[in-house]
DNA sequence: ACTAAATAGTGCGATATCGAACCATATGGA
DNA sequence: TCCATATGGTTCGATATCGCACTATTTAGT
């Protein structure tokens, strides 16, 4: 391994680390009080790929454990955002279902941040940001299939 | 702001996200128990930058709160990493030194990561890691200033 | 010099994350 | 079928993060 690799590697996840606390603040300060990205994210999850999913299934799409993904979803039931029915095919199981209450609360979050979004635009150019991303993306999934490596 | 400005920053920031959980999850199952990511990176800028500065600026290094900072400076100084002395010039403060244990600690946490990043560096490129570290510096700084902006 | 406002740090309470242990149910092999 | 093992989910305990409020000290304005 060529000296430099190492410092490569962490110069390339500070710079990450950094952007992803900045832009997290930025997220959640526009979030009604007491709702994180981890709720958002969800819901947008189960928006965008598709609802009635396990907590399982979701704990392991963002990768956190399933303690984690029980106490988020508590929190998202909590307030009405997600509803929580037996699975069908396991009586172990339950599946997840987002409530009209829930997507509003999605949409709403989104039209809360197109003005950071369109603020930020002027200064970061979104065709350049885009360019970036297949390579993030190469990224994300070797880091991704590492850990399963890892995990077994 | 065209239609798909909002979609690039959602992706770009969301592949952010990801990374920075999984290079999290991989430097901390490499730090000695009870020991995280915050606790190297406090160490890692005594040394890289210099040690002898008060809590606060560390706290803005990091952007993190003071009471974080509070919190992590106590960890480190309980396990011997860092000392806490007072500030000559300002009796409300205290200045941070890092501990040849910390010295230590951060070499071999470093050290520790060699094999990940060595297995790491087979699947991704450092050369093209490397390129990408100059955008993601330009998305952190004008992030980093937009919240000056908006915290005054 | 005196006082008001600002600043450095901490204590506390609320919530988040996460591992270990646990219960209920499912699955696979004898 | 029966039992050992695996799996889905929760509970519990430990620690992290962070906002609020507080103390001590400093700074700025008069």
């Amino acid at each position: 391994m060529p000296d430099r690799t190492l410092e490569t590697f962490f110069g390339f996840f500070n710079e990450i680390g950094i952007i992803e606390q900045l832009s997290r603040a930025l997220m959640e300060a526009r979030l009604p009080d007491g709702f994180l990205i981890s709720h958002f994210s969800v819901l947008n999850h189960l928006i965008r790929v598709k609802d009635g999913q396990t907590p399982l299934v979701l704990a392991r799409a963002f990768q956190v454990p399933k303690t984690t993904m029980t106490h988020t979803l508590a929190g998202l039931e909590k307030a009405g955002l997600v509803e929580m029915r037996p699975n069908p095919g396991d009586k172990r199981s339950k599946c997840v279902w987002i409530t009209p209450h829930g997507r509003a609360f999605r949409d709403q979050a989104i039209a809360g941040l197109v003005p950071d979004v369109q603020r930020l635009s002027g200064r970061i150019d979104a065709q350049r940001l885009a360019k970036l991303v297949p390579a993030l993306a190469e990224v994300r999934k070797v880091l991704d299939s590492d850990r399963d490596g890892r995990a077994g």
